[in-house]
DNA sequence: GCCAACGTTGGC
DNA sequence: GCCAACGTTGGC
């Protein structure tokens, strides 16, 4: 473990919801509780999630700068929201720096904190940040390896808490501070989430790339797979048959 | 290190 | 609201 536990810092993860620290280093602290016990979704059995849609009527345009998501424009209409339940969430694993901070945080780091779970702060984007608020406890992401020598699918992770307010935007120190953003109407959130485990063996972006170029012509589950339809995005959704289906590839001979 | 894709900003 | 300039992501 990282020293001190002090700075796993990445777009993501740093501190451990519970844990009490020292003072110093603040940040780490993490927010506030994690209790982690009673958690709304898990109680009583694991839902059989399904990806469905739901309408939510108008959208309303609550302004924001950019903060519009999909392409969906919007005009009146009833909206649909698809609402989905895997996900895919991606961190770098080498040390790279931001404004002086090592952004570095692995699935190995992951694993290193209290617990092994910690708070995936640091994630600065609408999209991404608005797929983070539909995350519900007890569903599942695959962390994914970025920006770095073998770009890929390390382990599995669970979603322990639903999303809060993000510290870091208020840290001057924190690679990802933002200075626009207000205590009193905070832009970004953050959910915390518990290593499960490795999967059986890494599964490389260029395998996975494989598998889509392949199922857009002949059809398949990975066709229209946010990995590579909005490569850009660091918290994807993905639906079922693409979970399940990267999933499977553990069992797999690479191709 | 290059650079394509794409998100954000800000002038008009 | 349009759109050009700019910034960031992240594979290669």
């Amino acid at each position: 473990m990282p020293g001190n536990v002090v700075h796993v810092n990445n777009p993501i993860c740093k501190s451990t919801p519970a844990q009490t620290m020292p003072p110093k280093k603040s940040l780490r602290g993490g927010p506030v509780k994690s209790k982690q016990s009673e958690s709304p979704a898990s109680s009583g059995k694991e839902q059989e999630d399904e990806d469905f849609t739901v309408d939510v009527g108008r959208k309303k345009r609550k302004a924001p700068q950019a903060e519009k998501s999909g392409k969906t424009t919007n005009t009146g209409a009833a909206a649909e929201k698809k609402v989905y339940c895997h996900w895919l969430m991606k961190s770098e694993p080498e040390s790279r720096f931001e404004k002086g901070v090592d952004v570095k945080f692995g699935i190995e780091d992951l694993k290193a904190l209290p617990n092994q779970t910690g708070c995936w702060d640091g994630v600065r984007n609408y999209q991404a940040r608005n797929f983070m608020k539909d995350m519900k406890v007890g569903q599942r992401a695959f962390f994914y390896h970025s920006n770095c020598k073998e770009p890929g699918i390390a382990g599995l992770m669970k979603i322990v808490k639903e999303a809060y307010v993000d510290h870091t935007q208020f840290d001057k120190k924190d690679a990802h501070y933002d200075p626009s953003s207000k205590p009193e109407n905070p832009k970004w959130s953050m959910v915390d989430v518990q290593f499960e485990r490795m999967t059986k063996r890494f599964i490389p972006l260029a395998e996975l790339k494989k598998y889509h170029l392949q199922h857009k012509v002949k059809g398949g589950a990975l066709k229209d797979v946010a990995l590579f339809t909005r490569a850009r995005l660091s918290v994807q959704p993905l639906t079922r048959e693409e979970f399940d289906f990267i999933l499977s590839l553990e069992e797999q001979h690479p191709i």
